[in-house]
RNA sequence: GGGGCAAGCCAGGUGGCCGCGACGGGGCCGCGUCGCGAUGCUCCUUGGAGCUCGCGAGGCACCUCGUCGAGGAAAGUCCGGACACCACAGAGCAGGGCGCUGGCUAACGGCCAGCCGGGGAAACCCGAGGGAAAGCGCAACAGAGAGCAGACCGCCAGCGGCCCCUUUCGAGGGGUGCGGGUAAGGGUGAAACGGUGAGGUAAGAGCUCACCAGCGGUCCUGGUGACAGGCCGGCUCGGCAAGCCCCGCCCGGUGCAAGACCAAAUAGGGGAGCGUUUGAGGGUUGCUCGCCCGAGGCUCCCGGGUUUCGGUCGCAUGAGGCGCGCGGCAACGUGCGUCCCAGAUGGAUGGUCACCCACGACAGGAUCCGGCUUACGGCUUGCUACUGAG
RNA sequence: GCCCCCAUCGUCUAGCGGCCUAGGACACCGGCCUUUCAAGCCGGCGGCACGGAUUCGAAUUCCGUUGGGGGCA
């Protein structure tokens, strides 16, 4: 995870995701989810990202997008093979990162696991 | 000591663990490529093609080790360049920018040094700072008068009429009215045709004088120059050009999504009419000229396309950083030595623990560089005035 | 990333440097009219994005911020 191989980059997969993927929200994240077709050569869970400009500037877009990654791939051992995810970022997401600066960590993690549950991609729920 | 002003510097550090991007070395053979071999199998036209297996090479992925890895503003995109393309880039007009002087620079609207003007108690700071006798234009309201000025309240003597007072009966004084002189004072305004003082006068006035301000001079001195100082003259009205404009200088356009190469897919078809080197039509900068392309083009009809946000390069050795010397007040230039210091492409720097006088603010490269502007934490040094103590 | 444009009441807009304490329409509020509502009439509320500069004087001119919008493969 969170390597190159495993990043979603095509502009084509994101339209796609979007188009034929489900959705589920919250009121930090968006998520869509998608099952790759079998003939599709990559393996493993693919991840993309957006993050727009109405969070912030640069630096603190860069910190948020960490934080997911970050979030997502604690949780890689138990994701379903096979799904490309898009997460989107909400600007109430900016609450939740600045309590995880403040000390109160997990928070962000908490968000992403809860969809990540309700979108039916997380095999089983690991401890917090 | 707390203020003010200026200049310079830093942008948390060190170590451990986990994680990210680029480059390089090593390992491995999951994937595809190429080469060789086989007694293998299939097809068939001598000989080749395909499949299968083995070996080797180098590539992608993976593992591992090492090196490097954001800023003073990376920002805003406000200027200036480099670089690239536009059928070469030329001229004129239009348009835009700049504007004290001298220098620096690749260039600049930048920087340095000075001049002048303004602000401040000072240190110091600020200034789009050419031209208003080339022309056009603007100045609301108020005010008598605002662009060849003007006379409301005033001041002044004289003359004639009327009224009042005094009278030595000659006249004198006051008021009012008309025409006249004047612009000192009041009042209006952002601005009122030089200011202050003295003389002068009926009252006044550059009317005269002194000083100051302003203007002018084939004048003198200093300075490369802006300009400064002096002398002389006649006494003398401005403001706005970030209004149009005039003068001088500069500017071709588009911008790395510029542009070059590679791969895949699709298309580049047909008919009729017009027109032909004396040139249809098109391109080039907004226009004109000029220049360039030019058998192909235009009109009509039928049919089709204008796609994949593909990959690689451009893409990091440069007006480069650091140190020392020399020239220069400085900006800067120059010589020698030394170093290589991000290169992503859904876009990389973070998390955690320990210590350090604990936390740091603003904030993240995207073609590169020189500036400007804006945001922002701290440290050091110097200068200036004030206050307190000895 | 590169290159442009715009900003005036809640909305859509006028606005020659002075007549601007910024005009109009719709909306909103109050009143009149009507049995009531609508329409109509009268009145009110409400704005030059922000900070400097030029000018005697700035919504207007200039510079800088901020916030929107658009184009380029």
């Amino acid at each position: 995870m969170a390597t190159k191989r495993s990043r979603l980059s095509r502009s084509s997969d994101f339209q796609r995701i979007y188009r034929q993927g489900s959705s589920t929200a919250s009121r930090f994240l968006v998520l869509y989810s998608f099952k790759r077709p079998a003939e599709a050569d990559a393996e493993g869970p693919r991840l993309g990202l957006s993050v727009s400009k109405k969070l912030g500037g640069a630096v603190v877009r860069n910190r948020v997008k960490r934080l997911l990654r970050e979030a997502v791939q604690g949780c890689a051992g138990h994701l379903a093979e096979e799904y490309d995810l898009v997460v989107i970022a909400r600007p109430q997401l900016l609450e939740l990162v600045a309590r995880e600066s403040t000390g109160e960590k997990g928070v962000v993690g908490a968000a992403v696991r809860e969809l990540l549950v309700r979108a039916g991609v997380l095999n089983e729920v690991p401890g917090p």
